[in-house]
Order: C-alpha cells, then sequence, then structure tokens
DNA sequence: CTTAATTGCGAACGATGATCGCAATTAAGT
DNA sequence: ACTTAATTGCGATCATCGTTCGCAATTAAG
C-alpha cells in the first residue's frame, strides 16, 4: 500500500528511500488537458497521456490509481481557471459570475462539459469553487443542504447549456445523427419539430440568454 | 451496403431472400434495458448483450452498426414509456407533467440519467416526446430555437436533479470519493462545505422540490 | 557497504468494439 | 425441381484499452 502523492498538493517532504519521481500528477493532469484539448477526449487513455508525458504507460500507475482518478485530475486540473477572488455583489450575482467563468472554462475545453454533468470530482481546486459558491450564499435563508443542491443545479445548468450551444442538434457531431433526423423529418410525423428547425437558429447573443437563465434560476432558488 | 432494419419500425415488407432474422432491434433494446437495469449500465455491451439475447456476439452487428446506436436504442425504448396524451393544461403544466414523467422513468432506470445529459438519442420515441414538448409550446410567443433550447434545457435540468438524488455527496459510490471528501474536510480548508454537510440532508419531499424547479425555470423563460 | 524502499517499465492478462469470411438458410427466377 | 442470389448467424481474429506483475535500476537511511 503505497502513499501516491497526496490527492491535495500540500508539500509532503520525501517520505524516505528510491529514486526521486521524474514527473508529478499536476504535470500529468495538464498534459492530458492539452492532449483532450488537441484530440477530443478520446484520445485520453493510459497510454495515450505517458506517450504524451514521454513515458511508459505503465509508469503513470505511480501516480494515478485508474483512468477515473485521471479524468478526476484533468476536471480539477481545468478548475484551476477559476478566479474566486474580488467577486462582490449579492449572492445571486456572485453565482453568476461564478457559472459565467464555468461556461468560459466549457469553451476552452470543449470536453469539459460533458464530464461535468457525469461526475463530480472532489480536487482541491473543485472543491474551492465550491466553497466559493457556499460563501456566496453565507447569508441566505438556505439549508446547507439547499445550498450545496443549489450550486450542484447550477453547475449542471451551466453544462447543459453549453452542450447545447457545442452540438446543435445531433448526438455526436459526424452527421450520422443528422443524416436520420433529416430522415425522420421526412416522415411527416414531426410537423412541429420541422417548423421549428425551419427557422434558422437562434442567433441572438448567447450571453444574454444564458444570464437571464441563470438568474432566473437562482431567483426561483429563493435568492435575490 | 445493408439496410439494417430501418431506424423507425415501420413495417418494411421482408425485402427478398434469405433466413429471416432472430430476433429485432426492438427485442434486442429491451434485453439491453433488463440487463442495465438488473446488472447496471456497465454489463451492457456487445458481448453482454448478445449473451443476454442468446446469440453469438458478432450476430448483433446484424442490427446495430456499433455500441452508441445500442444505447441509443436503449434511450429511445426507455422512452416509450411516455405518456403523451390525456396532457392539458397551460403550456408549463403541459411540461411539468412530461418533467415527472422523466423523473420516473430515471427513477425506474437509474442508468438513464447520465446519459440522457451526454447525449441526445434520436428515436422515434423520444422524438414523439420532443414532438409533445413543442406542441404544449405551440400558441406561445417563443421562437422555434427557443422552443428547443426549453425542451432541452428541460430534459437536462430533470437529469441533472435525478442524478442528485441519486449519487449525493461523491461521484461513484464505491466510498473512495466520500473518503476522499472525508480527508479534504478534516484539513479544514472548507468550513462552510463542512457546515453545509453537517445538517443532515433535505428530507423534505423531493416531488415538491422539482416541481418548484421546474416550474421556476418555465417561467424564466418566458411561460406563464 | 548493506539494506530497504521506491521508481520506471516491458510483458502479459482479460475484456472490449469491431471486421472478415464462411456455412446455413431462404426466396425469387427459370 | 434446380439454380441463383441475397441474407443470416457466428467463430475466429485484430486492435485497443485498463490494469497487474515482476524485475532492474536508483536512491537514501543505518
Amino acid at each position: 500500500m503505497k502513499q501516491k502523492q497526496p490527492a491535495t498538493v500540500g508539500a509532503c517532504a520525501r517520505r524516505s528511500t528510491g529514486p526521486k519521481p521524474q514527473h508529478s500528477r499536476e504535470k500529468i493532469a495538464q498534459a492530458a488537458v492539452e492532449l483532450a484539448d488537441r484530440e477530443g477526449i478520446g484520445a485520453v487513455s493510459i497510454r495515450g497521456v505517458a506517450a504524451e508525458i514521454g513515458s511508459g504507460a505503465a509508469s503513470l500507475y505511480r501516480y494515478v490509481d485508474s483512468v477515473e482518478e485521471l479524468v478526476d485530475l484533468m476536471i480539477d486540473q481545468v478548475s484551476s481557471g477559476y478566479e474566486l477572488n474580488g467577486l462582490d455583489g449579492s449572492a445571486s450575482e456572485q453565482l453568476l459570475a461564478l457559472a459565467r467563468q464555468g461556461r468560459n472554462i466549457m469553451h476552452r475545453h470543449p470536453w469539459v462539459a460533458p464530464l461535468l454533468l457525469a461526475k463530480r470530482a472532489l480536487g482541491p481546486h473543485t472543491l474551492a469553487y465550491l466553497e466559493r459558491g457556499l460563501a456566496a450564499l453565507q447569508f441566505t435563508a438556505l439549508t446547507g443542504a439547499a445550498k450545496l443542491q443549489t450550486i450542484a443545479m447550477l453547475t449542471a445548468i451551466t453544462s447543459a447549456f453549453v452542450q447545447n450551444e457545442q452540438g446543435e442538434p445531433a448526438g455526436d457531431g459526424d452527421g450520422k445523427g443528422a443524416a436520420a433526423l433529416i430522415w425522420a423529418l421526412g416522415t411527416g410525423k414531426y410537423p412541429l419539430l420541422a417548423e421549428s428547425l425551419a427557422q434558422g437558429p437562434a442567433s441572438v447573443d448567447q450571453d444574454q440568454v444564458f444570464a437571464t437563465l441563470v438568474t432566473t434560476y437562482l431567483r426561483g432558488a429563493g435568492l435575490d
């Protein structure tokens, strides 16, 4: 049972004997993020990241327990992009600012949105983001569980919104889904869908739509 | 280039020669859903479903192009559980009823929520659901794109909400994430998180919370 | 200098998605 | 009835993936 590198970066003095590690969890996560940005999340595998790092595949397991953990590290790495200081205003204003940052991050890293919807990573940066969100809710009447749910729903809404922005009608984007959609429309069984699609995309600036969406949700959650 | 069985079930008279297929896309999707319900989505693989069907693994490719398509079929199969007739009331009342049905479906099939967030399947049942949602929005002032986005966000919100219900704090549920969380709390760097978790779970009936959430969102989207 | 811990990693295992080719089956054409 | 062509089921196989094992190499402590 080894300790790996602890989940949090805290300076744990070298423990004892043996060669120093040639890599670090942070560098690995960074490389994995770059790889995903460049070639898509599908390129992120143990062997792929190992090649990116310039090491053998099995070596990665000295730093990471599983691929799942690798992905968690990637999410946390990306979450380090939040600027948590200098937010002011009301609770909903602060949360809107956080959500906007999240949306920007997901725009820079298109693979994040689906992952963030599917799993909850608990790295230090993610936790810091969560803590900051809770701070924004500090002086509200919400219970603890309600606060947590509010933030969870907020990031979920953000992810879903970004995912809507990214791939419009079809699922993947290779045209297969689109072809099926076209065919389905040809059957005439979905007239309203055809009509809705006939009008072009909304084209109005999504920033405004997003802000309205978030603000509305927060108001519904009981915030000013 | 074969035709497989067409995406929609329409009675396409047997095309020409050869033995009749021993299975059908519907039965396969059904079996896959049962398998996922029983042993989790992780058990759904080509070989797994083939075994469930009682056929060789390669045979499945006579009915399905890829695993992705299999999953799409599963989602559509599950979407056949919607009762789309007999909805009445205002636009938001109808959509709330649809969302409630969606939530129930996701409760019966816990693996659906994550999938529905990650991808958009376009099977006949899913399209029918979408068409029904558009019908609810028929006499509103929304543009076509806005209608589509409203429904997409509605199902996303539903999925996210159910996912919140299902796995509380940690990501997976094997205790690994929970352990990491416990440890992180011990550092004292996340006092607000600790405080929020200290109070027990909300325990109030989630039905009410869900209804409020959906209604609020719809009101924000410009509906009555 | 010995000892023990630790790293990097090639080799291997099991499982997966997917393809290929072939035998078996069935209907149409004559 | 016989041929022909299409179609099915599927064993065998390949590439790839996540993961484990064992060993040589490296380094610090005693």
